[in-house]
DNA sequence: TGTTAAAATTGACAGTGTCAGTATGTCGAA
DNA sequence: TTCGACATACTGACACTGTCAATTTTAACA
């Protein structure tokens, strides 16, 4: 399920006690975000969680930051194999395919809220570290995938419009997740406001054509 | 210039020692968070600044978070202040009023990127406090009060029309202030993509009178 | 003037991230 | 096999944090 392998596998270096502890504390990290949220994820608790003594981390973090860099690291791969996955086949469709991509993309964060945020706290994360961009430019490439349609007049570029349609996708959830407009979301009636919000952008990218 | 009167009002009251600790507290707050983000903000560093014991700030603020939710509140006052301002004399222009809307929102996150921020994260602050739920409720009413038009048809209703607005806006800024989409920003050419983006939505709005 | 209650202080506790020094176990060379 | 070399894990410590309890100070009021 999980994109990267968190099987520990059984192949030992010199000094090695524990058998796989860097995935191990990645796992248990996972979990501890996923119960407690992302201050719950301390060095300690990881640590004891897994077994192992408070500073044994160190080996394979060098500081918490860079720990929950590569849990984000491993939840944004999960992201980007969603929202690549659920557009396959729709690249023809651009219409479809972002609200394929949107739906993805509501799904993970509701799914897992405190996943989702993590990787959006720079205050905690490192975005710049080379695996998790790698991941992040892999969603971001999918959204991309759909516009690059000849047919299309984008007013300004493709670009704009994808990052209207990201900025779109990523300010609702951030909303949903902090607990705001919830009230309102009852007053729906026809469809999901989800879907609804993402309507009235898609004509008017599509309707310039 | 801030919303909420921050100058010491003289008047004491019974065993009270500083002239007007709770706003010289929350004046610290706003201080270190402008320099060195939330993070910055501890109770033991704004009452170091502010000259009093590590404890003195507890008989304001019992927990670290009701501090934040204080600063935060008066951060959203400053914003509900310069939106409302900023859409005077253009409720019957609704795509200025928008965009007028908008443009102050970017312009108070870029200019002070800690305080935006911590207007979201409700890991550190209390959103339901009534204080601040009320100057978050202006901000969106400033909004509202621009898509109150009957000659617009609004294809579910008016709050969806609002919602898209607002987490576009809200999605595009987070974004922005995490340092992504950076680079992308380079090859804009004619005209900010801040506006840009917006631009799709509106069209998707009001194209459908 | 003496009382009272809020405000501020001191001291303590558990928890945190991080660092230094030490012990341990594994691998490869002698 | 023996023996270093070295990555890994452990112990202990430090400064910092939020929060609580007990105490002292101070201003307003009867």
């Amino acid at each position: 399920m999980d994109s990267v392998n968190l099987k520990a596998k059984p192949k030992r270096t010199a000094g090695q006690k524990h058998g796989d502890l860097r995935m191990a504390l990645l796992r248990e990290g996972l979990t501890l975000l996923d119960i407690h949220g992302v201050e719950g994820v301390t060095i300690r608790a990881v640590a004891r969680n897994a077994g192992v003594a408070h500073s044994a981390p160190a080996n394979h973090f060098p500081t918490r930051r860079a720990m929950l860099t590569a849990i984000a690291a491993i939840v944004f791969a999960d992201l980007a194999d969603l929202t690549t996955e659920s557009i396959t086949g729709l690249t023809d469709k651009p219409e479809q395919g972002i609200q394929a991509f949107a739906e993805t993309c509501f799904q993970f964060a509701f799914d897992s809220p405190n996943r989702y945020q993590l990787l959006w706290q720079r205050q905690l994360i490192n975005q710049d570290e080379p695996a998790l961009a790698k991941e992040m430019e892999r969603v971001y490439s999918a959204l991309l995938s759909l516009l690059q349609q000849d047919q299309i007049n984008h007013r300004v570029d493709i670009e704009t419009d994808a990052i209207a349609i990201w900025s779109m996708i990523h300010g609702y959830i951030s909303m949903r997740l902090d607990g705001n407009l919830v009230a309102a979301e009852d007053s729906v009636t026809k469809l999901p406001r989800h879907k609804a919000i993402l309507l009235s952008l898609i004509d008017g990218i599509y309707s310039r054509k």
